[in-house]
DNA sequence: GCTTGTGCCTATGAATTCCATAGTAACATG
DNA sequence: CATGTTACTATGGAATTCATAGGCACAAGC
């Protein structure tokens, strides 16, 4: 029995099959959380997603080819860069907020809070998990929303960055 | 220099986190889209999607496994099986959507039109990309969603699926 | 000027996963 | 009883991933 990989996947007219050959994969997808975040270094992303050096660097890599992340000296002598967001890649925000919507709603105890809590700027009020705002109704936009991290995800990230800096 | 993996990536407190352990690969998207566009079955969804058998059948297990897929026998004698979404799995759609938005504006030439037309039932005009509705400004919900697909996408489809059963 | 620290990676080898191809099981149909 | 249908499982090589270790280019402190 034979499969179909004549590369036609790479060939779809279906839009999901091409974004997921850029965004299909587990630590991309990270990496992405982390910049709109704004942790724009290495370290930061690597310390935060939990992921080996290799695998950052590869992902960045193909992140910048593929057009949704650009490098940005911050320091020459040493060299230093760090990594951005383009015009693309803010574009993905809709997906992360869908993928966070569905992991706060299907993927936690009730228990556990939100790791993040969205101000809607438009109206001053708690946007919720989105598409559209929870207080008044409008379609949330990446640049009218202020992020809180609840104190136990702040927590949990300081934990990391103090505990990836202890063993290096 | 050491690596932070103890696997605190799955403890987390964030949603992105946890949804990627669930659906942070190509394929798990790939089969959850051709449920989605109502594929139920094993051979239908590896003939579209282009993977092997056992990648299909290890991201069903795991799928089911994880909530998102219940299996139903539609035939015994022989006994079959067909894979619906659950509520959970249902809920993923907002995600596909979004990712279907970004691949479309951002993966694609202009020329290529878009693979599937989207119309409104509450207005009953084309809905466009999402997340809200391009003619009426509601936000979507795939209940009140018709597709239809593009013929050079139906026409794609058609042929993989007479590929596929060809060589067998 | 020599050691220690910082930031961003690269190197290596073992473990794991992936993938192409082939084949099986359990029947139905002619 | 031979062929077809549907849903898988088996196998082995290729590719990827991971943990651990190291390297390079400089800055700062002593």
């Amino acid at each position: 029995m034979k499969t179909m990989n004549d590369n036609t996947a790479d060939q779809t007219l279906c839009p999901v099959a091409r974004a997921e050959t850029v965004v299909g994969d587990r630590w991309t997808v990270l990496i992405l959380r982390e910049l709109f975040m704004r942790m724009h270094r290495f370290e930061e992303i690597q310390a935060q997603t939990g992921a080996t050096p290799q695998m950052i660097a590869a992902r960045l890599k193909k992140l910048e080819a593929d057009g949704l992340v650009k490098r940005r000296v911050y320091n020459k002598r040493p060299l230093r860069h760090e990594y951005q967001l383009t015009k693309k890649g803010e574009a993905f925000y809709p997906v992360i907020l869908a993928l966070r919507a569905w992991g706060e709603t299907w993927c936690k105890s009730p228990r556990e809070g939100r790791a993040v809590n969205l101000t809607h700027l438009t109206c001053g009020k708690p946007a919720g998990l989105g598409p559209a705002c929870e207080s008044c109704g409008k379609p949330l936009h990446r640049e009218d929303l202020v992020a809180e991290r609840a104190p136990k995800y702040q927590r949990e990230r300081e934990a990391r960055w103090e505990a990836f800096k202890a063993n290096r």
